[in-house]
DNA sequence: CTGAAAGCGCTTACAG
DNA sequence: CTGAAAGCGCTTACAG
């Protein structure tokens, strides 16, 4: 099976040659209008498309991002992946979805992407082994970590200021007349779930207050069973901090199945603003991540990388607020 | 900026020809356990992956598969994603993922599909003009329909049996001693809507019995909005059948939010069977869509049609099931 | 502005 | 089983 057209046979047609036609889809290159117009109407009868795969092989360049992510569960995920691919596309970037089922990011999964010698990469939402990841550096592939901060990785990082967050929540809380707190956190090895929590801790300590934690995972589920355990065991707090809204609606189903009533018995915060918060079933207070500006910031990052790598790293946290609903 | 480290290098390193390198990557070469340890180890240190761009362009063939998706607020469809991701992963292919907000796809949106020579395509949950999809004939890719079928398209398609599942789910509402229904419908020119309510009407009207509808778009909101305005019209009817589960989740919204009683004052049946429909808040009565056995199914074709493109149509059609909950 | 030619990093007959 | 060589479809100096 061989390509259908190629450059040279529209050259053939056209009447020019083959560096011609090549200059007609190479932006920025010198052709005049009468060899444009040849080449152009030659490609159309035959229906030529430049081969992307011959042009990244000699300009060394591609124009995919690579997009890893955990999991589409929570329907935070799927709204960055589109504001992602929306926003490359504009830019004439295509994504290649790379996605893992395991709760680390194996390396065969990233190594594809080396294969690829894709223009970035951007990971989310994911946890891995860091010298899998040394092999971006080394071929000077830039990347960067979305919704999640490495420690001691010297990787660009963007983020939601959790951290502040967190200190934020609190002081709503406290305003309303807190007395103990409950943290619900995501998995404990991410950092999120971790800056959120610090944050928290921080301003209920200066109030002399208490905050307990349990341990869940950021789903639906685990935030349902977390607060049933809870229940049980008459624990009833005050309020609930939960890591996640998708673990927040969970807890509010839990709380419903009780006949324990939002707000009045207890209050529940949770974090992201996923659409589904909004629902009138759920009505929920939470925290807005600012998704588009943590977008755009990862975009301008990778392309200004692209044009002249550097690899220089930073962590970038972007200021989201607090939306107030019905739950606190 | 030069690719860092070719078959070449590798060679020179291993003491053998370049030839010898390639062949320890192409499977089914002939290579001696000696020269494969001598390149693999010369590999090894030098960090060295086979550049995918080159294999493509002398092999004519890639391991890409483009899907093409419309919306992903609709939690069916990452769903579909990571399934197809997880499938292909398995068997060598890599995802690129082409996303599309307007309502028709674009067809430069698809076109770069064709610049990347993706051995196939699948199009899920989205509307076309079909001229473009010509190409894909031309150039021999094969391509399939997930979820949507086309009228006159002599491309491949794989849905669930919606003519059926309309049927059976209006049976199952007579038995419950339905007196008139009301069928929400998705955007009216999908297939998919269109063949739930043509099953649906049919049994119905077999019955004597009267079906409104009500168009509406395949969203929570939609859901929502339209049933609020079949209850200012005080046109209650013993049922609705939603036309997907995410605007039947608005429909039980809206329901509760008027202090209408479900299942007693009115009875909700969904279709797909989302994971939030099996949440406490909702319970909703659906219908179950065979994703697994669908995405099988498209993985099979596509697959048969990369090692030899017949470019055979179909319109494969699997049953699905209905699912008993608190609504219906 | 244009054409002839070299070369990107591979695969794959071909000869040995 | 191995190496030398041709060639996939492009881009890009180079000369004109």
């Amino acid at each position: 099976m061989k390509s259908p057209i190629n450059a040279k046979d529209v050259a053939k047609l056209a009447g020019v040659s083959q560096s011609s036609v090549s200059r007609v889809y190479f932006e920025g290159a010198n052709v005049s209008k009468k060899t444009r117009q040849k080449v152009l109407a030659a490609a159309e009868e035959l229906g030529y498309r430049p081969n992307e795969f011959a042009r990244s092989l000699i300009t060394n360049r591609t124009k995919i991002i690579g997009l890893v992510m955990k999991g589409v569960k929570n329907p935070f995920y799927p709204q960055v992946l589109t504001q992602f691919t929306n926003s490359f596309k504009k830019l004439g970037y295509s994504i290649l979805f790379v996605h893992t089922n395991s709760n680390e990011i194996q390396a065969e999964d990233v190594e594809i992407l080396l294969n690829y010698h894709v223009a970035g990469v951007i990971i989310t939402d994911a946890t891995m082994s860091l010298n899998v990841l040394e092999n971006f550096k080394v071929n000077r592939i830039p990347l960067v970590f979305f919704n999640r901060k490495l420690s001691q990785s010297n990787f660009y990082s963007v983020c939601c200021n959790n951290l502040n967050a967190g200190r934020v929540i609190a002081q709503y809380l406290i305003n309303q007349g807190l007395e103990d707190a409950v943290y619900i956190s995501g998995n404990e090895n991410t950092s999120t779930s971790l800056e959120r929590e610090r944050g928290f801790r921080e301003v209920l300590a200066q109030n002399e207050l208490n905050c307990t934690k349990y341990v869940s995972d950021y789903t639906y589920e685990g935030g349902y069973e977390t607060v049933l355990k809870i229940i049980m065991n008459k624990n009833l707090p005050s309020a609930f901090f939960v890591a996640n809204d998708i673990m927040a609606l969970g807890t509010l189903d839990a709380l419903r199945k009780q006949g324990i009533q939002v707000p009045e018995q207890v209050k529940v915060i949770g974090f992201d603003n996923i659409g589904m918060s909004a629902w009138p079933a759920y009505e929920l207070t939470t925290w807005e991540q600012p998704i588009e500006e943590m977008v755009e910031k990862t975009v301008t990052y990778l392309l200004s990388e692209i044009v002249e790598y550097t690899g220089l790293a930073d962590a970038v946290e972007i200021e989201g607020m607090l939306i107030e609903r019905e739950t606190a």
